[in-house]
DNA sequence: CAATTAAGATTACAAATGTAATTCTTGTTA
DNA sequence: TAACAAGAATTACATTTGTAATCTTAATTG
């Protein structure tokens, strides 16, 4: 539905992140979150809010004088987004010389070997006998 | 060996791909790969070799009065370090779901289904045996 | 040799970003 | 009711980024 044209900073990023793990939330809920991870001075938080808000990356609802926020920006849609425009960039789009990296790089674990297996038996139950694409 | 500490932005690594086309290269072999792509000025084009100089991305000699350029930063250094990184942020650390969303979203061919077979086959000869990690 | 080019160096300038501080409002408390 | 406190809104300000234009210098040409 809503197509999101800007672009989500990192620091904005931080800020929808911690949004996405429950919501709605007052800015408190997300600068309570976001003081684990980082030491932002609750007025940054505010404005990265804002900020999200203009760029109708999240809205929100007055509930008394605080405002509940919630993302409009799915995190699927943007995680997917993202990851699609990046290998896009860096590998003309193939994926396996992403994972081949990862691979090579030590980052792949036999967790991760198993959920691949998974996703390609999933797509060959998907394309059985299919010979498109 | 060069650990790269900045952050190299959108339009400069435009410029930083197209020389890792092949090099050394000029400022002016960079602008006409470019010119194939983008509709970027030339003085545009020079600003942003001049700020990968000074990011320490790239270095070069003179070869009279012009510049010949080369990357200091290596493509697959980089372009690792930025998909981990990602990977990192958007699905903590865990590249199936990247993979799944690729899935779903019907990126995956027939022939990035045999690269990961492959990329599998290979990382269990490496892990024969070994429960480690 | 003087004028013209063509490289790179320097400067420009608005928008985006990181990181807050200050101001305005309104519910709450003494 | 008057002062305060807690939210949000507005303003701030240096740095980075996108996108060039102008300046300087050295090679080339008439």
């Amino acid at each position: 539905m809503s197509e999101i044209n800007v672009e989500i900073s990192n620091a904005e990023f931080e800020v929808l992140n911690a949004l996405w793990q429950a919501y709605p939330a007052s800015a408190n809920d997300i600068i309570e979150r976001l003081n684990n991870e980082k030491e932002w001075h609750e007025k940054t938080v505010k404005t990265l809010l804002s900020r999200l808000v203009k760029k109708q990356a999240i809205s929100f609802e007055k509930e008394q004088r605080r405002y509940l926020y919630f993302p409009l920006l799915e995190r699927e849609t943007y995680t997917q987004s993202e990851s699609h425009s990046l290998i896009e960039r860096m590998f003309s789009g193939r994926i396996s010389p992403l994972i081949a990296g990862f691979a090579k790089n030590k980052h792949l674990k036999k967790d991760d070997i198993d959920e691949l297996k998974q996703i390609i038996s999933s797509w060959e139950q998907e394309n059985k006998g299919a010979k498109h694409d």
